[in-house]
DNA sequence: CTGTGTGCAAAGGGTTTGCAGGTCT
DNA sequence: AGACCTGCAAACCCTTTGCACACAG
């Protein structure tokens, strides 16, 4: 947790940004909801608990740059929201998702799966890959009963 | 073409709904552009060309009318706007999109390529799948050169 | 006459931006 | 001083909704 943060701030620095006591609340509210791919505003929610001055703004154009900075992924499930999860350091392209039509919950798939797919699309039509999205839709394992 | 138009307006009157000719000039769009991808301000700009009294809000309505009757599908990249497309006929689940990062053109694979993959997901992680979303973002064969 | 459908304008929700401070060097 | 950063409010974009009117059954 603390080297993250560490690793984080020094990517801000090389970059010519700083870790501003907002930029660190919002991080901090990041690493410690990895696993639930918040909306900017439950990033907002929960960074006002420990720091109510905060803006709204702030932490949009806070989550702006960690994008930039790849630090985090910008991803968009389709229900009119932005939501955004860390990104994998080494992996080439980031995990899938399954998403539970019933009680919403997003699960990540760490696998990859598509390599031969891959092969398949770049061969067959041309087309050459730089990043893939892959969802599921369907009824969680909790949800089946 | 005309058959379809047939066959949407059947689907209409069963469920209840008139063509109306707002309504016909909103599906002769999709259908004339159907490999498009066409947001709703594209299909309300292309319908008033030949229907200038058309309204933005009955293009929404229609589009939203069409996604229920399960004509069309709402479908979103990720760039903040949502976009449309008919229904295969038969197919279980949609085909997929390449979109190219530097032409923005989206081209489709009509073939499933992920019978496999959702054997190993619906196994190892118990998770019945109903639909699936899958976009490969890269570069065109059209921008390779 | 009742219900459905329409156009317009207003409202809505999520996100971005302009601006006047504020902070750190 | 200068550059970066912040909070607030206003602006923005896409989409939905309220309402009065139009039209068909």
């Amino acid at each position: 947790m603390k080297e993250r943060l560490e690793r984080i701030k020094e990517q801000l620095h090389t970059s010519g940004y700083k870790l501003t006591p907002q930029r660190e609340a919002t991080v901090h509210v990041l690493l410690e909801n990895e696993e639930d791919h918040l909306s900017a505003e439950d990033v907002y929610l929960l960074v006002k608990v420990k720091s109510p001055e905060i803006g709204l703004a702030t932490v949009y154009r806070t989550l702006e740059l960690l994008s930039e900075l790849k630090v985090i992924h910008k991803i968009n499930f389709g229900d009119g929201v932005a939501r955004f999860e860390f990104r994998a350091e080494n992996a080439e392209h980031h995990h899938h998702h399954l998403i539970c039509i019933q009680c919403g919950t997003v699960d990540e798939i760490e696998e990859d799966l598509l390599e031969e797919v891959e092969q398949v699309v770049e061969q067959d039509f041309n087309f050459k890959i730089v990043d893939h999205r892959l969802t599921f839709h369907g009824t969680c394992h909790r949800c089946q009963s």
